[in-house]
DNA sequence: TAAATAGTGTCTATTAGACAATATTAG
DNA sequence: CTAATATTGTCTAATAGACACTATTTA
């Protein structure tokens, strides 16, 4: 059991830890990264703030080591710190969202995509952290640019369809998705087009811009 | 300055703190609490959250000592904890938002009800905790009961539009508002009516619950 | 009755779901 | 040509803003 006391004599927090929600989608499945820990349990990845670090610089630092990914769309989820969350003793953690492009391959080895809403035995309070992912990830998607995310630099409407599917948890019709993905204003023509197989060309498009923002505030039906 | 050190050897955070953006609406203006500092600044109430307690726990504690209100809409904000924040040390700070009936009176002399979208001289980080404080309430206002935490257990819809007006910082027609807010499925009628002047005695509604609660979801513009 | 506040009805523009119809490619 | 995928167009239902009109009270 860790503990810790500051400088005043009062107990302190034995340390400040990051866990990250790491998603992607994959075959319209949306995916998480979990590790394996000893007892069977999931648990997120994640690690400790180092003094003088912010908390979104750990979780981009271990989102690195473990994925080799740099550049990653990342935000704070919110913090859990209720008593007893972490067996090592009281260990607040500030919670991250992340996502990446579904080619992502986990370093570690005890690492895996699992299924972000299949039923999981996690550690600790994972469970919750993910949930509140989940929540959050699907509650931006149409007003913001978090697709940005997994999607690659450009793409066809059908490849961003599948992407947007699999986090809404829900199907859209092709022509709907289309007109309504551009009328966010989040999206513009690179004026290429993509030919793989038969069929016609898909023209191709891009986000104006990847930094994380704000799109122009139009709803979608999630999966009730 | 504070400094605290782990079993393990490592530096820890000296202490886990809360600042809590209290927020009412009274005359139409939406008003944020803040205590006045020695140098002028503003500051949030908050605290430190002791061993063995969750931080909401700790955000409660310190609005009943700083108001006298109990049983406060309180929800998670977000986690400050970039370095130097504090100018004691290693502090995070958990910051909450909470919502208390506009005639909850300050306790303590040097806290005041100062109007939440002025411009103030905050310390610390104290202006980006309010500024994510009054996005998180006006993108809830019409998806959930945030209001509950304002409005008394029954109140005409005049008086809710009002509140509602303040959080969203614009003006509802009367009419579309009674029936927007009827549709969500939040307020029932209570059956009584309200006297009180000249003028048709107004029905008077209730939240059907005043548990944090998710709305059906229907949009609403705001003030752009 | 006049003034004041509450509540109802309706018109219109916007948005979203559904789906038919057309376009462009590979084989 | 046929199959496959992309894209356009259109119909309809639901939603939101605006505003005229009716209802009920006090003075």
């Amino acid at each position: 059991m860790w503990t810790a006391r500051n400088s005043e004599g009062y107990e302190a927090p034995a340390a400040l830890a990051v866990d990250t929600v790491l998603l992607t989608a994959r075959a319209g499945d949306l995916l998480v990264l979990a590790t394996q820990i000893d007892d069977g349990h999931r648990a997120l990845p994640g690690g400790l703030v180092g003094a003088g670090e912010s908390p979104e610089d750990t979780a981009r630092r271990k989102l690195a080591e473990k994925t080799g990914v740099t550049d990653v769309y990342v935000e704070q989820l919110a913090a859990f710190a209720n008593p007893g969350r972490d067996p090592r003793g009281w260990i607040p953690s500030i919670a991250h969202l992340a996502l990446v492009p579904p080619d992502t391959k986990p370093r570690d080895p005890d690492a895996a995509w699992i299924t972000a809403r299949g039923r999981h035995r996690w550690a600790f309070d994972h469970h919750d952290i993910v949930r509140t992912a989940l929540n959050r990830v699907e509650g931006k998607l149409w007003w913001s640019n978090v697709a940005v995310g997994i999607l690659p630099a450009s793409f066809p409407l059908s490849k961003a369809r599948t992407v947007y599917e699999a986090i809404a948890h829900t199907h859209y019709d092709p022509a709907t998705f289309a007109r309504d993905l551009k009328a966010t204003g989040l999206i513009e023509p690179t004026g290429e087009t993509s030919a793989q197989g038969p069929g016609r060309p898909a023209a191709l498009y891009r986000f104006t811009t990847r930094d994380p923002s704000w799109g122009a505030g139009r709803r979608k039906r999630m999966a009730t």
